[in-house]
DNA sequence: CGTCGGTCGTAC
DNA sequence: GACGTACGACCGACGT
């Protein structure tokens, strides 16, 4: 056998460990995971330390051991095993037999009797053996050759130590515990007698046996005990002893570590929300992970670094059908980031990377940017020269630093990813690499390290960065292939991609590029206010408060409220914490509670502040004066986009003092803002998709559709509707849209929950279409595992045929959601393509800057503003033909404020 | 000193 | 016992 010990985990010691010192966890559908994590990660850390070869996880299993049937009283006082711990046993047991190690559970005895028949055969046979348990009685099984390590403290027990701490040698740990007795166990032990009295009777008798003999010696009560108690201890002993002649299943020199199984690892930890584990479990076994069969020949990948290589790459791409192209730089941030080289790839397994910038000491000659760029600017800016790329609108901004506009975008492998499935995995190359190709591709943590210490790609040493530039583009091509026959055999999907998403995304790096222009000094201004609001209210907390605390932690909050001024919790948060939430404040200051008014106040200052008037400013690129966001084309499970760095799809306007800082978003000068909204759009998308005539006929004539329902539903005229009436009406209206309950209904509008069924019940005996659509939209999930939009977008529902009622539910609510929050996402999309396209024709000067899920903001030229709103209004109105027509409002204004 | 999960809050 | 989709700030625990 190898060297190394043979590693034996205590696994149900970890889990109640896991479960008791670790804080509730659930997945968002309320799958516990708590245990799974804490059980994971200690074993991580143990694999870590010990890297072992052999190893086995043991845990108890389920049903009585032959302990119960020696004593009826036999762990009596423990509890059964909670709800929450028993439901992650069994996910847990497959998420470490994915990770290739072996799990032992034999039924009729404990998980401590099959870690001793190992550990003593083990040491019968010459080997060593660690054990990782925090169970004291396992110290008996300690000897030369086995020892123990405490998971949570990491110390060891060898057989000195053991001496050390109980003051008995190993042999001695059965006569001990015998005596000691151990509550948890319900084994009593001699009464009177601790670790102290045991440890000396045995250094002065040397074992139970011999004690017995001389029980007549030991005088004191505690003597009288023992020998009250003489007759139970051959029990007691029993019980305390490991059973170390186990039936084993399997010969145990088989239980070896085998690789990682990405593909049971990999869909179960997703469901458990489990990412940066399973991350970390794929990263840490490296070349350890199963691999796919590899195909062809070892991949070639050339550093070009010369004139004669660069002409022959040249030649090569622009006679090749499909190059893929990527581009390294030094920041990720894409106005500020410039080129440091170039990868292709022409046919997979070959590809090419051409640094043009790598500085650091000693780094070889490269080709000069200027130069390769020049060479390569023809076949980049053409539009017959087709390309691929994974992400390629980052690259093309790249480009534009550099003043090329990347033309031939004839592909994106992410875009296609997100198309085919845009829940089923991430959609960055790693994933998606992993997920269709079965490749753990290099990461740029792998090459760059991380934290502060990570390296600019240029200055990655040439050796390690040139085959990892060259890898992307030899994964983006081999992506495209595996991706676009996919697409191909899913026809609407393939429209989808082709019409849409690829369409939109040099519209998009338009946008970005172009930016919005910020006021910051009218930013600055409102911080300084806000700072000086944010001083007075925070005096007037701490005198309700009695006392200075942290206003920003929920935690100090909370013990201030529920604890200091004794105000009783009427919420709790999932974890089962009383609630600091915005609701429950809101709740206790109508109660007339101060602190809770004020916490909000400061609450709400807090977060325009640190937010969006400090971080706004900071966003500013200095060069251009204005913000350029980042819209994310492949995240949103429903098709939206999404906006991030910074997130200018969040920017207040409920609120007066939030909306101020619309105000801040400017248009520059001789021109004005256009801010463009569909109205109600995602209702009329669900009159749409239902067919419902009383939907319909609202919208057709044009009728505020929430002044429409209430008078439908409540039974009155529609001019007799009350402000009260409609309000209900407007939460009903959008509580359908997100699937909701009567539960939610009623806490929305906060009213008894009989109430709102009754008024659900209602809306849907007035709009019968509306139920129907619901019911069909949810057996349709269930059936096909998808809903889709107008369109044909798909969005998968993993959970929906769940058994777990919430996981299922939740998955319920999106099937509703979907299509209607979706289709609205195609529509606008569409809408932007052909707003583009009339501002590309030249009519105006104008352009698209920001979108907003419903809305478009453009930039234009003061004296087309007329124009521009007539033909924007035009177009976004046209961009669907639905069963109801689409309705948008349009303003104009130096802000984005009085642009609405 | 960074990372990460939890909680909260902004938008549509 | 949660009405959908996002992004991100802050806190506090934890690991280096």
């Amino acid at each position: 056998m190898s060297a190394g010990p043979l590693i034996l985990v205590d696994g149900t010691a970890y889990l109640y460990r896991a479960f008791h010192a670790l804080p509730e966890l659930t997945t968002i559908d309320g799958e516990p995971t708590g245990a799974i994590h804490g059980v994971l990660s200690m074993l991580r850390n143990l694999l870590d330390e010990y890297e072992p070869r052999r190893m086995a996880v043991v845990f108890d299993a389920p049903g009585k051991t032959f302990r119960d049937d020696l004593y009826d009283r036999y762990k009596a006082t423990r509890p059964p095993m909670p709800g929450d711990l028993r439901a992650q046993i069994e996910p847990l047991l497959e998420a470490i037999d994915a990770m290739g190690l072996p799990v032992l559970r034999i039924a009729g005895v404990e998980a401590d009797d099959v870690i001793g028949t190992l550990a003593t055969h083990a040491s019968r046979t010459g080997q060593r053996a660690v054990i990782s348990t925090s169970d004291k009685d396992m110290t008996q099984l300690v000897d030369d050759l086995v020892e123990i390590v405490n998971p949570a403290s990491g110390q060891r027990l060898d057989a000195d130590g053991v001496r050390q701490k109980f003051g008995v040698a190993p042999e001695r740990i059965i006569d001990y515990l015998t005596l000691v007795g151990d509550t948890s166990d319900n084994i009593p032990g001699v009464p009177g007698v601790g670790p102290k009295t045991a440890a000396k009777w045995l250094a002065e008798y040397g074992d139970l046996d011999n004690l017995r003999d001389h029980a007549e010696e030991i005088g004191g009560k505690v003597g009288e005990r023992f020998r009250e108690t003489l007759d139970k201890l051959p029990l007691y002993k029993a019980l305390v002893t490991i059973k170390c002649d186990v039936e084993l299943p399997a010969d145990p020199d088989e239980l070896v570590v085998r690789p990682v199984d990405p593909a049971r690892l990999k869909p179960l930890l997703e469901r458990l929300e489990m990412r940066t584990t399973l991350d970390r479990l794929l990263r840490d076994t490296g070349g350890e992970v199963a691999e796919e069969p590899q195909a062809e020949r070892p991949p070639r990948y050339e550093i070009v670094r010369d004139a004669a290589r660069l002409d022959h790459w040249l030649k090569k791409i622009e006679s090749a059908e499909l190059v893929a192209l990527d581009t390294e730089t030094t920041s990720l941030k894409y106005m500020q980031a410039e080129l440091v080289g170039i990868s292709l790839a022409v046919e997979p397994g070959e590809a090419a990377y051409i640094p043009v910038a790598h500085r650091y000491p000693g780094a070889p000659a490269q080709l000069d940017r200027e130069t390769v760029l020049a060479r390569f600017r023809p076949w980049l800016e053409s539009a017959d020269r087709a390309k691929v790329g994974h992400h390629l609108k980052y690259d093309a901004h790249i480009f534009m630093n550099h003043g090329i506009a990347l033309a031939g975008i004839e592909h994106d492998s992410m875009l296609e990813s997100y198309v085919l499935n845009s829940t089923g995995t991430r959609h960055d190359m790693d994933s998606v690499a992993a997920e269709y190709l079965g490749m753990r591709t290099t990461k740029y943590e792998d090459i760059a390290g991380k934290g502060a210490k990570q390296l600019r790609f240029d200055e990655i040493d040439l050796d390690t960065a040139g085959p990892y530039a060259a890898e992307d583009a030899d994964v983006t091509l081999r992506l495209h292939g595996v991706l676009s026959e996919k697409l191909n055999e899913a026809p609407e999907l393939a429209k989808l991609y082709e019409e849409l998403e690829r369409p939109l995304l040099p519209v998009l790096q338009k946008m970005e590029y172009t930016g919005v222009m910020v006021d910051d000094a009218m930013l600055a201004a409102q911080s300084r206010e806000l700072a000086e609001s944010m001083l007075e209210v925070e005096q007037a907390a701490y005198e309700a408060g009695r006392g200075p605390f942290n206003l920003g932690s929920p935690k100090q909050l909370q013990e201030v409220l529920y604890g200091r001024l004794g105000i009783t919790a009427r919420r709790k948060t999932p974890t089962g914490q009383p609630s600091t939430s915005e609701r429950t404040l809101q709740e206790l200051a109508r109660d007339g509670a101060e602190l809770p008014a004020k916490v909000l106040q400061y609450r709400a200052l807090a977060k325009l502040k640190s937010t969006y008037t400090d971080k706004l400013p900071r966003e500013i690129n200095p060069r251009t004066g204005r913000i350029h966001t980042s819209y994310h084309q492949a995240v949103a499970a429903t098709g939206r986009l999404s906006s991030a760095d910074p997130n200018l799809q969040n920017i207040p306007i409920r609120t007066p003092e939030g909306r101020r800082i619309r105000q801040a978003f400017v248009a520059p000068p001789g021109c004005r803002l256009l801010a463009a909204d569909y109205s109600q759009i995602e209702l009329r998308i669900m009159a749409h998709l239902s067919g419902d005539d009383g939907l319909l006929v609202a919208f057709s004539e044009g009728q505020d559709i929430h002044r429409a329902t209430a008078a439908e539903v409540l039974g009155v005229a529609i001019d007799e509707v009350s402000a009260e009436q409609r309000r209900s009406a407007k939460a009903v209206n959008f509580g359908l849209i997100y699937g909701m309950s009567a539960f939610g209904l009623a806490a929305q509008l906060g009213i008894g929950r009989t109430e709102a069924q009754e008024y659900v019940d209602l809306y849907f005996d007035r709009y019968p279409g509306v139920k129907s659509y619901m019911d069909k939209t949810r057996s349709l999930a269930r059936e096909q595992g998808y809903v889709s939009t107008l369109f044909g977008r798909r969005l998968y529902l993993q959970r929906i045929n769940s058994r777990n009622v919430r996981q299922r539910q939740g998955a319920e609510r999106a099937a509703i959601n979907a299509p209607m929050q979706g289709t609205a996402a195609d529509i606008i999309k569409r809408a932007m393509l052909d707003v583009d396209r009339w501002l590309a024709a030249g009519a105006v000067d104008g352009r698209l800057i920001m979108q907003v899920h419903d809305e478009l903001v453009l930039e234009v030229a003061e004296a087309d503003t007329p124009l521009a709103a007539a033909a924007v209004k035009d177009i976004m109105e046209g961009a669907a033909m639905l069963d109801v027509p689409l309705r948008v409002d349009i303003g104009t204004g130096p802000n984005w404020d009085e642009a609405h």
